[in-house]
RNA sequence: UCCCCGAUAGCUCAAUCGGUAGAGCGAGCGGCUGUUAACCGCUAGGUCGUAGGUUCAAAUCCUACUCGGGGAGCCA
């Protein structure tokens, strides 16, 4: 009741374009206040956009006036006034204030204007969440979920949720979050796929989509220890037809990004015609193929000239560094002075982080020259071979050694398992995982035992392939890593509202 | 777990050869009727991450620890 009567009564920002001309009163939070003499410029934020009002001196009490001159940022209020267009302002419409309501102070509003470090903004992630940027990527990560779920439930897949408690692990152990559970040791879900299996053969087409939990100690800028997953399973499915669906699914994905957050995509500078590129076919590598570019002469020459192209562009970064060093020497205003010192600043971080990557770069190129067969794909080799690529890249048939049990053994080929993963392009390496399980009942005891496992704890599993079994596969897709790579974010760990990372819990 | 880098004002950073700290932003006060990280003037704000060591003298050199960043392994 309460929540209809206010959006009765409070107008949208995003939907001002509908109010030209007419009063109305918006509410929210004070973004910006650039007061100048008699007339005020207060950018409010409502969670559905930006605004610019402008107060003139005399349009309110002169209390109401200075009162509102000296709100913090981030003070709450609510703000009457007449639409107009106006193109300075964000959004394309400005206020013409009549009357202000002051909801809620706000005093020290820790994050100001001016840049901040990953770790105060970490800190201060519960506040962290109005900024602008951050506001875009949640708007963007609504859309990949909401897409999600409208592709699944369009193509016949029924919703399944597995469990977080469980007794068996996917692959490798030693992973796991353990919880007390009653006296018992239990782990977290790191996968639905076991259970999904079981659904597939009841629905014939089904998806999970949950949290996931992952113990490993990474800290890198592609890892959680706590991130989102959908995976679907599908029943009477070869690995032709598991590569269509995932490439129709990622497509998908993308498109309804373009459809619905193009001025989000716009506002944080993502790669829009890249992601326009994003339609099936998707490139297809088996991996021995990719192991045979990776050792190539022309992935050599591609590493190569991109140390060359790193390098000249820190020689561009050094020379523009001492241009504006130039400069700064003839500056006469203090503003002028410091600006450039910013610019300088900034231009050292980059010139640091192309340092980083020089740095990288022939480590890379070894790892990748030496690569032997029987490995798993490092992320340095995911790397090349994406970045080798405009469009996402399949690679499938890993070895057999470097896979996990449940996965389908190549009936023409004994050394390798009917797997793929997508990598995306760009350099942003591995967003699905996933493979034809194998449905042979002798075959997956075998497994099973050749992994040290005991095949009584995979009794249930087992059962499956009892019972009328059929080929079947499924995938798993990193939602956070989706999110990074739609919006060109360098960092997961902004990809999600609050990141849980081996270190980061607190907020 | 391993390798590299870092920690100075609320925030982002500076401080030459070892000589006990300085800018901007933010905050406070004042000025400005079309601003866009506005601008101009003034004010306050520091046990230089912690603990030792070297030295006449340490933000600066050495050792250990804590916290953070990047990468490797592993993965979505």
């Amino acid at each position: 009741m309460v929540k209809k009567m206010l959006e009765k009564q409070f107008t949208k920002i995003d939907n001002l374009k509908n109010h030209i001309g007419t009063e109305v009163t918006l509410a929210g939070w004070l973004y910006r206040n650039r007061p100048s003499g008699k007339v005020q410029f207060l950018i409010l934020r409502d969670g559905s956009g930006l605004c610019q009002c402008v107060i003139e001196s005399g349009k309110i009490s002169e209390a109401l006036f200075e009162a509102v001159k000296s709100l913090g940022q981030e003070a709450s209020l609510t703000i009457t006034g007449i639409v107009r267009e106006e193109p300075r302002s964000p959004g394309g419409h400005e206020l013409a204030v009549t009357s202000v309501k002051i909801i809620g102070e706000s005093k020290d509003y820790p994050i100001t204007p001016k840049e901040h470090g990953v770790d105060f903004l970490m800190k201060n992630r519960h506040l962290h969440l109005r900024s602008q940027l951050e506001w875009c990527i949640g708007k963007i990560r609504h859309t990949i979920i909401n897409s999600v779920r409208t592709f699944f439930n369009d193509n016949g897949f029924t919703l399944v949720d597995t469990p977080i408690f469980t007794t068996i692990a996917g692959e490798g152990e030693q992973t796991l979050f353990e919880v007390d559970y009653f006296g018992r040791t239990l782990h977290l879900a790191q996968t639905g796929q076991l259970y999904l299996e079981s659904a597939a053969m009841s629905y014939g087409k089904a998806y999970c989509f949950g949290p996931t939990f992952r113990a490993e100690k990474s800290k890198t800028r592609r890892h959680l220890t706590e991130f989102w997953m959908v995976e679907p399973e599908v029943a009477y499915i070869d690995l032709h037809g598991l590569l269509e669906l995932g490439e129709n699914f990622v497509s998908f994905v993308v498109e309804q990004v373009l459809k619905n957050n193009r001025t989000q995509l716009e506002e944080i500078g993502a790669d829009i015609a890249a992601l326009e590129k994003i339609k099936p076919p998707f490139n297809r590598l088996t991996y021995t193929e990719a192991v045979d570019i990776l050792t190539s002469k022309a992935a050599a020459d591609f590493l190569a000239n991109q140390l060359e192209s790193f390098k000249s562009e820190k020689a561009a970064i050094i020379n523009k560094i001492a241009a504006l060093e130039a400069e700064n020497a003839n500056a006469k205003k203090q503003w002028q002075i410091n600006k450039i010192a910013a610019d300088i600043n900034e231009l050292k971080n980059q010139a640091d982080e192309l340092d980083v990557k020089i740095e990288n770069n022939p480590k890379h190129a070894q790892l990748a020259a030496n690569f032997k067969w029987g490995k798993d794909l490092g992320g340095s080799d995911e790397t090349i071979i994406s970045l080798m690529h405009e469009k996402p890249v399949f690679v499938t048939h890993y070895p057999k050694a470097a896979k996990a049990f449940y996965m389908k053994t190549d009936r023409t080929n004994d050394n390798v398992v009917e797997n793929f993963d997508l990598l995306a392009p760009q350099g942003f390496g591995e967003i699905i995982g996933g493979s034809v399980r194998e449905d042979d009942y002798d075959m997956l005891v075998h497994r099973v035992k050749e992994e040290g496992y005991a095949p009584e704890s995979y009794s249930w599993y087992l059962d499956l392939r009892k019972y009328g079994t059929v080929p079947h596969g499924g995938f798993g897709l990193g939602i956070e890593r989706t999110v990074a790579w739609i919006t060109g974010s360098k960092h997961i760990r902004q990809c999600i509202a609050f990141p849980r990372m081996m270190d980061k819990v607190e907020i």
